[in-house]
DNA sequence: CTGAAAGCGCTTACAG
DNA sequence: CTGAAAGCGCTTACAG
């Protein structure tokens, strides 16, 4: 068994009784072939069930139609959604996309990059903001269109297409304050070469310096797992007796944070508070519901697209895009008790 | 702003003072090559930062090394899981991945296919049985390396890397009628085009027909989603009153079913057996923690990787394999009260 | 061990 | 409107 030869250009021209010239004219500009000859011309492909060489195409006409698309994994809904919409909108304008899975750390990501461009990237979406001087200096040198997403990072190199992870926590931290918390606790996820989970860390942080309760606040920095974010739990049971809230990065960490509150037998929110981030469809069936950030992951997608392309047709400097969220109020988060406003 | 010319072999000869073919071999066959020319040449490729030009080595070489990935949908942890998988073995031999989320029915997958193939996919990696007619006839007319997975489907037309659907769901249905149920409902993700689906709610059926329960069992087909689980448990407590199970197709319907029995004031499992499918990380830390099956996402990824560089390589027919499941039985699931069973 | 040249399958400027 | 020919950037059989 071996590959079949494919047909090419030159197998329907002698079909149709023309030249390769007229075939490709046929397709790629059709008002300049007499209507019969083209119609002779597309059976004839029909027929043979052609399609054009890939690569051969991306030679002469030096556009691959392929970008790359780079999310720290797929194992994460909000990604795998984002994901999901940017390849439509690539798709839809006749564009492949490369995924690669790079993890959270921006600071290495020159190597990986490299060779997404090396096999054929025209553009790139990257997650977040790059923190590798390398990736930077080889993308600014080669001029290759690049987007980036999830932060909205208005004054870099490259147009973003993102929300603000600053606002998004502080306004939900600065209402956990107006609820009259005092001990609060941020599980934030890893914060190396990870420009939004520094964004948000900072969020809490003056949140709480502004309301004056800086010394009775802690960050605890966890990868993103279920399973940690339930031990991250204990770690603050136990460290922090005290505590009234808990703010999570993610709303996976809530969710293991609320399943280690049953085994404590801590009663959310009576006993403690507990937020989440994403907005994920799970969020709204735990018990309690969960309080959390709305994040809009298809938009992003789709609109990082869009934006991609424009960069690759027009090779103009674009605007980078806010977006909004949305912070969402459910039982999980509550005020604190009268005895416990110390 | 415009794209920079890339450096190609003519700029690394040149600068090294050898002709093209010269540096082409050190890069490609570096042994045939005098140690210091080569070194030289090297140097220059580095310096400039040479890559070769993927078009005119697939063009030249008629090896595109990129291979298109067929899942339902990328959101959905086991898909992603397998994907990842897939691609970190794909790429660890030089490939790429076209990445393409198809929706959950088999039998119009023509089209999409054919456009991985169109665009260069060299091999093709498919999420269960091909039902599409025209499908399979391209892929055998045309001799393409294609390996399916999730399902293990040992008297088909290409290798497969998956598990046994039917055995698993036999598995855990029985152990459901050995617990003494005898009023269960499955709820089925979609069957249409879906063998996988086809085999559980086949395997669910004849359990209970040999059990003697055909007639006090019922199935239920909807969406994967967790709101489509949750109104799947409504319909189930107003039309099946004397229900004492629910089996799942996966977790995440089972999660939107104990969120329902949360409402409908069902203990889970003293009221009501609940069972979910994959093993996801999040059913060990439900209310009550959940009875599933196991299944060997990351293994199907690397093995199917594996599996489809082994046909692209050697064009040889490749057998199929049959990985294991588990049935991990946790505390959603126990047996019939004494009072129930009629 | 090295180089000149052919050719992979396209598209398009040029000539007619 | 159509065709002959050049050329995109590689690799490799061939000659030396």
């Amino acid at each position: 068994m071996k590959a079949k030869a494919r047909t090419k250009v030159s197998d329907v021209a002698s079909r149709a009784g023309v030249s390769v010239a007229t075939v490709s004219r046929s397709f790629n500009n059709p008002d300049a072939v007499r209507e019969d000859v083209r119609r002779r011309v597309m059976e004839a492909a029909q027929a043979l069930g052609y399609s054009p060489n890939p690569a051969a195409k991306a030679l002469r006409m030096q556009r691959t139609h392929i970008v790359g698309a780079v999310v720290p994994t797929l194992d994460y809904a909000i990604y795998a959604q984002m994901l999901n919409s940017f390849q439509a909108a690539m798709q839809a304008s006749g564009y492949m996309v490369f995924m690669l899975a790079a993890g959270f750390d921006n600071t290495s990501l020159y190597e990986p990059v490299r060779q997404l461009v090396d096999r054929g990237a025209e553009g790139l979406l990257i997650v977040g903001k790059i923190e590798d001087p390398r990736l930077l200096k080889f993308l600014e040198d080669g001029r290759i269109p690049t987007v980036l997403t999830y932060s909205y990072l208005p004054d870099g190199p490259f147009p973003s297409i993102g929300f603000d992870n600053y606002a998004a926590t502080r306004q939900l931290a600065d209402f956990l304050v107006r609820l009259g918390h005092k001990h609060m606790v941020m599980i934030s996820g890893r914060t190396r070469g990870n420009d939004r989970q520094q964004a948000r860390v900072r969020a809490f942080r003056e949140a709480a310096a502004e309301a004056g309760i800086a010394k009775t606040t802690h960050v605890i920095e966890r990868p993103y797992s279920l399973l940690e974010g339930a031990a991250a739990m204990r770690t603050i049971y136990v460290e922090h007796p005290a505590t009234t809230a808990v703010m999570c990065a993610s709303d996976v960490l809530a969710f293991g944070v609320l399943s280690e509150c049953k085994n404590l037998r801590l009663n959310v929110p009576k006993d403690l508070t507990v937020t989440g981030f994403d907005n994920q469809d799970f969020t709204a069936l735990l018990d309690p519901p969960l309080t959390t950030v709305d994040v809009p992951a298809l938009e992003m997608g789709r609109r990082s697209g869009e934006a991609l392309l424009n960069v690759i047709n027009t090779r103009r400097k674009i605007g980078s895009v806010r977006l909004e969220t949305n912070l969402i109020v459910r039982a999980s988060a509550a005020g604190v008790r009268a005895d416990e406003r110390r």
